[in-house]
DNA sequence: GTGGCTGCAAAATGTTTGCACGGAT
DNA sequence: ATCCGTGCAAACATTTTGCAGCCAC
C-alpha cells in the first residue's frame, strides 16, 4: 500500500517535534486542534502509529497508567516517569545494548530482542506541591 | 481504617499464588468464578490491589498492551514480555539496586527512587507457530 | 451494631475500528 | 479514476467508582 502525504500527518508530525516534552496523543490532539479544530481524535492516533512505525517519531511504552507517549528523539535512551503526574523525562545513562546477552529467560525457547529500562521517581513540582 | 479477612480475599490470594505464570485481574477472576461464580470482577480487582499493596503480592507494571499482571514471587526481579501473545516470564538476571544512582534525570529536581527493567522477545509457542 | 467489603451496573480512560465520503496521487 | 486517509460515532479493553445491602469484627 502507497503511503500518502496529507495535512493532518504534517501536523502531527510538527506537533510532536516541536513538543518540549514526551506527548500521549491527547496532548497532541490537544496542540492541533487548538489550532485545526476540525481534525478527529481518531487521525492523530493513525497517524502517530504511522510516524512511529516508519521511524520519524518513537514510540515510548505505557507508563504507569498505562499511557502512551511520543518522543521527538528517535535514538535509544532511556526515560523516566513521576509517579505521582505520570511526567516523563529523559535520562543520562549510557544505552546498553549488551545486557539482553547477559540475561537468561526462566522459560524454554523464550527469545529476548530488546529492552526497556524505565526510571521511577517524583518531579520537583510534584515533590514541591508534596510538603 | 482497620482491614477485615473475607473469603473473596482469600480466594484471590489463593489464586494468584498457584498460578504458575503471571496473571492479569482477569486471568484471577476466572479462576475464581469456575468455583465461585458468584464474585465479582470489581472485588478481585479491590483485592489484588489490597494485597499488592500489602506486599503479599506483586503487582507487574503494565506490558505492551498496558495490562496489568500480578506475581506470586515477592522479591525484586526482572521480566520479560512476547510481544506477540503478551505472556510474561522470569527473567534471571542480578537485580542492580545501584542502577538508580548511575542515572542521571535531564530535568532539574526529578528524584528517582526505583527501576523497572523490562526484555522484549518472543515466546516459543509463538515463534514456533510464526513460520 | 458499625462500617468495611461485596455485587452489580455504570462510568472512566485510552485506544481501535467500521463506514461513507472526500481528496491525494 | 483509484483507493488511501479522514471524521464521526460506536466498539473495545481494562480498571474504577457509586451505591445499597451484607457480614466480619
Amino acid at each position: 500500500m502507497e503511503r500518502r502525504n496529507t495535512m493532518q500527518k504534517a501536523l502531527t508530525y510538527e506537533a510532536v517535534m516541536s513538543y518540549p516534552g514526551h506527548p500521549s496523543a491527547d496532548d497532541v490532539y490537544r496542540i492541533i486542534s487548538s489550532e485545526h479544530s476540525s481534525i478527529s481524535k481518531a487521525t492523530v492516533y493513525r497517524n502517530l502509529s504511522l510516524l512511529a512505525e516508519e521511524g520519524k517519531i518513537r514510540r515510548v511504552e505505557s507508563f504507569g497508567n498505562g499511557e502512551v507517549r511520543y518522543d521527538h528523539r528517535t535514538d535509544k535512551h532511556y526515560h523516566g516517569y513521576c509517579s505521582k503526574c505520570g511526567r516523563v523525562v529523559d535520562i543520562r545513562l549510557s544505552y546498553d545494548n549488551e545486557i539482553i546477552n547477559k540475561a537468561l529467560p526462566m522459560e524454554d525457547g523464550f527469545v529476548i530482542t530488546s529492552h526497556e529500562l524505565i526510571f521511577e521517581g517524583i518531579c520537583k513540582e510534584c515533590r514541591e506541591k508534596g510538603e
